[in-house]
DNA sequence: TATAATTGTTGTAGAGGTACAATAAAATGT
DNA sequence: ACATTTTATTGTACCTCTACAACAATTATA
């Protein structure tokens, strides 16, 4: 299969969410958007906007690239880097 | 005027499609769009999905907040700080 | 168990993003 | 000046993103 063209993008909305102890509709209200559109985007209904992923990165003072990726992520817990790493992953430039 | 809220989005598509030397058409070929996208783009007609906006960015090899913001930019040129800075612009956390 | 709060589902509607075609205008090269 | 390449414009069509409403399911809490 292909690499480089459209696909599903991955994220960490709930794991974020979850973290700073939000409920879908408080998050919302921090975006200005429709509570039920947080549940679109955490379900994976479908992608933000631009414009919209620009303000989740502003709001949890990330950047973009750590929320929202085209290749799966891998848990927030291993990215500290505590075990021994085996293989390589989610590297930015690398061609997988 | 607020500032949260939805808007447009500012970007250097030109900028950096000039310094590689690239036509829009081959640019498009490169992400794998219509080369009229690249177009509308490039001209603010509208942004581009987060989807794109990802591949614009690997392809740059760029993060994205380099490409995209929702505050102006200033020229790539100026980025480098060899001259003195007066104020402080485009700092991603400042609450402005 | 009852009640409230949170999350999921379905449907409708409107705005935004992308492709494609045709044609015009501008820039470049000879 | 001419031909070629690059960029702009207009219009059509389709799919995605977002809001909103109503209701079901789940979870939390009294």
């Amino acid at each position: 299969m292909s690499n480089s063209g459209p696909g599903r993008i991955y994220h960490r909305l709930p794991v974020l969410r979850a973290e700073r102890g939000l409920t879908r509709q408080s998050l919302a209200d921090a975006l200005g958007v429709n509570y039920q559109t947080v549940g679109y985007l955490e379900r994976g209904d479908y992608n933000p906007s631009l414009e919209l992923a620009l303000r989740i990165s502003e709001f949890f003072q990330l950047p973009i690239e750590m929320i929202f990726s085209r290749k799966p992520f891998r848990p927030l817990s291993e990215e500290l880097g505590y075990l021994a790493k085996s293989g390589k992953q989610n590297r930015q430039g690398g061609a997988e």
